[in-house]
DNA sequence: AACTATTTATAAGA
DNA sequence: TTCTTATAAATAGTT
């Protein structure tokens, strides 16, 4: 957006980093602004001045109060393991995640471009951890959240079991005391309440 | 940047204010990363949907990182490590997490001693690195101990509850079937046989 | 700090 | 959801 197209890499010339740090600097803390108001979400930005001046903004209430959130989810949601054995979790959508993961890789391909690894520069291999890191996340959190899932739905398949379970109980009494009136049958179903208190 | 100039406000039409923020959210996402990348500055950037969910973008590695820098530039008035004020809007387990979190932070103050982020060794960096690693790794790990431990005891509690219910089936079925024989009682139980598909 | 020529982001529509 | 396109907004280079 202006007179050339920027390449994506650290501007060399002093002065001209400090101008665009300036303009881009206020473009992000208002665009941060709006995606905030537009949209009613929470959004912390800090940005860090290389002279190590701090220069932030943050929406609705204290920046605290997000960082705090973010605190809780980064041990939550995010902090998972490689270990488990996930296959029975993923069901349909590992075709999507292959996808993904193939686009990222070659959103990393086009980003380093044809180069040989040797010639990659520091930047090249800064920006190429972040988008892996970026992923390794979203795949940790879809991790959890699929986990999580899991938890609930056999949360609610017990429920409803106990549920059933507690009906058929009641019926067999009632059988039962219609049998007994009638002089039929009187066992002992107490095994069968032993179940109801695990 | 539109069809139209929009308001600064926000969107009321809900489907509206979600197709806006998934846009929005990764245009703000790509301007701090070209911000951080053409001015080399560290930047963070959390973004909390109204679901909960998280979009963040940082420069420079670790989040933590930053955040850390970011406390340490506000020690006084904010910090993570003061959590009283906000008390209401976390329960209990909230609150430790989050002290486990400044801990963790305090940790690694400890560690590097009281020097500047400015003044550290690559080496202090470096180990510093490796211990966060490491937290994080033990973290995830327990974490997903735990979740499939859930599992597996659920998984149980489901087998244990099904064999239950099938065995009061049976019974009811048994006792209907006398009764029948008896010409006592002829009720339908389909009803119940419904749920055990499920 | 202002000015524009351009690029970039995106609102609305398909 | 994804793409297309007209238009608004941001901004690179200039003054």
């Amino acid at each position: 957006m202006g007179r050339k197209k920027v390449e994506l890499k650290r501007i060399e010339k002093k002065i001209c980093r400090q101008i665009t740090f300036s303009k881009r600097r206020n473009g992000l803390i208002k665009k941060a602004r709006d995606l905030s108001l537009l949209c009613d979400v929470q959004v912390a930005l800090l940005v860090f001045s290389s002279s190590g001046k701090l220069y932030e903004f943050s929406s609705a209430g204290s920046l605290a109060k997000i960082l705090k959130r973010h605190g809780s989810y980064f041990e939550e949601k995010t902090a998972l393991s490689n270990g488990a054995n996930d296959a029975e979790l993923y069901h349909g959508k590992y075709e999507k995640k292959i996808k993904s993961f193939a686009e990222l890789l070659q959103t990393v391909q086009r980003q380093v471009g044809n180069s040989n690894f040797e010639e990659l520069t520091l930047s090249d291999l800064e920006q190429t951890e972040m988008q892996l890191d970026a992923a390794l996340r979203r795949t940790r959190a879809r991790k959890t959240e699929l986990m999580l899932e899991t938890i609930n739905a056999l949360n609610d398949k017990e429920k409803t079991l106990r549920e059933e379970n507690q009906r058929l109980q009641t019926q067999v009494v009632a059988m039962n005391n219609d049998n007994e009136t009638n002089g039929m049958m009187s066992g002992s179903f107490e095994p069968l309440f032993g179940l109801l208190k695990q």
